[in-house]
DNA sequence: TTTCGAACAGAACATATGTGCCGGGCAGGC
DNA sequence: GCCTGCCCGGCACATATGTTCTGTTCGAAA
């Protein structure tokens, strides 16, 4: 458990974590020195240089609070984007949602991800799917799907589609046949939708789905 | 989309998005005046104060760079927290993965998650499914599941399970049955496991699935 | 026109904060 | 003992940095 370090440079590790949850921002030499205990900033300050070193921390020198914690394996900690959940999508009865307006305000809730999980992209907005007419595509009730905002797909895409006569928004998977498009729900008892082109306007494409149990 | 503000603290605001993205810890008022091509510390600093009254930051007085963003609706922007990711489990065919030795440095890979995503928990690894035993369960080959180390558990969760003769490790459904263990596999195609108790060890149990398209 | 407040410029000021220097205790090797 | 390197205490110092004060500009309202 010690990895090499001592009493003193785990407890200041610690510090940091503990000090970053709690201000989001980091600490200075003083206040490690106060929150550890430690008599001295120039202890603090070499025990940081130990941690820099090792590759626990990184310095900015000359900068006030310039601490980042990274991972243990060196990288750098992520932060987390805030994603709009626009609402509740219901494929089985579908449910209106708002279009893609993405001013900021224009939806009430959000949840954070990390870069891992958005791909970098930022038109991206979520949706807690109520009902099973996913539960084919391994999409169940309650799960959270996270989609790239984008108006064109290509078949078999899985896609939010507004319809515009219905005035609804639904998730199907997307194909193009002839003139017309089908919907087709991902639930083998459920049959498939057709509609004309100018009918359906294609809102996002899923790109991660999250279920907690 | 000026959600009455002005130009320059819309900047502001994106020049903090884009600081704290690259060096991890808020800038400084001179940081935003040279990066947004402002002429003077006091006008940053009467922004930042509009800044703050609108709820969009939040500042300490009084320390440097004590500046944090929150979130469209006023909350706190979370950091993640990393998780080892401690390598492939094959229900179908299970493969050994090392025990619940969770020191820094035992595993070569972390991902990052959010604190929704971990419920706060800290004791949690990751797996990544390989395989489609679990596939009724709506886990899917490729998909990464979020474990909490726990050493017991009740009938129906779904746990990764340590098989001592066979010295593997396996993703199943845990019942006990009088003196024995059924290890249930969520794939009607694929028929339970049966074995002493003695033999198995609950590792840790799933909490969360995570699928990237 | 005058008034007034929002937004901005520029500079001085107070303090927050990282760094360097000097010295001391302490264990290990010769 | 004596030296050497590691770790720590204490403190001064330079500068990084937030705050504040005094004006200025500009446009809308009276």
């Amino acid at each position: 458990m010690t990895d090499g370090l001592s009493e003193k440079q785990q407890g200041i590790l610690q510090f940091l974590e503990d000090f970053i949850a709690e201000h989001d921002y980091p600490p200075s030499i003083r206040d490690i020195q106060h929150g550890c205990d430690i008599s001295s900033t120039s202890v603090v300050d070499y025990n940081l240089k130990r941690l820099e070193e090792r590759g626990f921390i990184r310095r900015d020198r000359e900068v006030s609070r310039a601490i980042e914690l990274l991972t243990p394996h060196g990288e750098r900690r992520r932060r987390t984007v805030p994603v709009p959940l626009l609402g509740k999508i219901a494929a089985g009865s579908p449910i209106p949602t708002p279009p893609d307006t993405l001013t900021p305000g224009a939806y009430d809730e959000t949840i954070e991800l990390t870069e891992e999980q958005t791909g970098g992209r930022t038109n991206i907005f979520a949706l807690r799917v109520e009902g099973t007419s996913m539960i084919d595509a391994l999409i169940n009730d309650g799960d959270i799907v996270v989609l790239e905002a984008t108006h064109s797909c290509d078949d078999g895409e899985m896609v939010a589609v507004w319809l515009r006569d219905e005035n609804e928004t639904t998730l199907k998977k997307f194909f193009h046949e002839g003139e017309r498009i089908r919907l087709q729900p991902m639930n083998a008892t459920m049959g498939p939708i057709y509609t004309r082109a100018a009918n359906v306007e294609v809102q996002g494409r899923v790109v991660t789905a999250i279920r907690s149990l």
